[in-house]
DNA sequence: ACCTGAACACCGTTCAAGT
DNA sequence: ACCTGAACACCGTTCAAGT
């Protein structure tokens, strides 16, 4: 008999298990991903999951990957530099609805495919640019960093907090903020609000305009 | 009797426990930062730990804390982009020894006295280059992340390792990324080397030179 | 092939007690 | 004031066993 008609199959998978630990770590942040956890809400004992993951950081490694797969690579634009902000941005936009897991894409970025393309064509635009390899290299690895950065967490705190606790959280940060003496932080008091509440796009924004007049600026061939 | 003479003095304080912990910080990675490790290499309970410090973040703010008081604050530099790379370079410098521990600093930037004074002045210098408060406060916070992205860790792979497994392990990522169909990455397996062993300074220098260049590029006041 | 069960060596932390 | 001791509720992982 064929075991998808009569057996019970499998109830796990790599897939199912990513999908699920992905979930929490959005939820509840990145240290709430347990194996045992993660075990009882698949509802199967935590040996079930060493079936499928020799170790937790094979399964961390899913994660890193799951984000991965949701980048769109996008068409190649002639100008440079604005091809490396639309890589920049295509890497953000997978990121951004898993600020938690997007801290563990550095290491597999040279073993993903989706990676291996991002970071090849970001290396080839850079020393068609004039770049030299080594400086092509180390402006390649800051790109990725500069994503990572902007992508990941809170800008005043790393805490993980639920959404509900986020309002009051910036409240306090704000008033922690405004409580400080006025004459010797003068612009940092003004700033209370920019600096804890600063709208995600204009940031994220910030951050790429950023990188990317740097790097236009640095160029070589920059006349 | 005076204490100081007949009683044994408490042999722990919350210097020596920072001390010990940034050192093993440095050593083993964050996550060797252990309060029971901790305790038995300090001669003592777990629970001593906890009449200094309420609970181990507050042990591991007290990290953060002790990296920011290495701080040089330096001198200012009268065009203000060129006073932006000092303030960076300055907490570069003071982070680079102890990369695992920088990861604590952001949140402790506006609670330390160093780091509200780095702030504030980032702020002054770029609302006098033109900003407005928002994007002042972007670009601030921008500027705080690029520094820890660029003194936290291996740029390809974040995974702590000793000294003596450094060398191996860039080796292994050099074969690797050597061995990659060169039809498809022609220009990632050209770099392997720059991109696996780039040099410590080049990088760094990259980085705050890419970061001063964006931010000057963009200023309002650009002539 | 896919999962369970019991066990081991770890965690952070609370609570009561010692000096 | 400063530290110990025992206990609790967690971890990741190994190893042997079930179906």
């Amino acid at each position: 008999v064929s075991p998808t008609k009569t057996a019970a199959r499998p109830t796990l998978s790599r897939e199912r298990v990513v999908q699920r630990a992905l979930e929490m770590a959005d939820d509840d942040g990145l240290e709430a991903v347990t194996i045992r956890r993660l075990a009882t809400e698949l509802s199967v004992t935590p040996m079930a999951l060493y079936w499928h993951f020799k170790t937790k950081d094979e399964l961390l490694a899913g994660l890193a990957d799951r984000v991965l797969e949701d980048v769109v690579v996008p068409e190649p634009v002639e100008e440079w530099a604005e091809d490396l902000g639309a890589l920049l941005t295509a890497l953000i936009t997978a990121m951004r609805p898993h600020p938690q897991a997007a801290q563990l894409v550095m290491p597999r970025m040279m073993v993903h495919p989706t990676g291996l393309e991002l970071t090849e064509r970001t290396l080839a635009r850079l020393t068609g640019a004039g770049f030299d390899p080594e400086r092509a290299g180390a402006i390649a690895v800051q790109a990725l960093r500069t994503v990572l950065a902007m992508v990941t967490g809170d800008p005043v705190d790393d805490s993980v907090m639920t959404a509900a606790e986020r309002d009051d959280h910036l409240r306090h940060k704000q008033a922690l903020i405004s409580s400080l003496p006025a004459d010797r932080y003068p612009t940092l008091v003004a700033h209370a609000v920019a600096l804890t509440w600063c709208p995600a796009d204009t940031f994220l924004g910030t951050g790429v305009d950023l990188f990317v007049a740097g790097v236009r600026s640095l160029a070589p061939d920059h006349r």
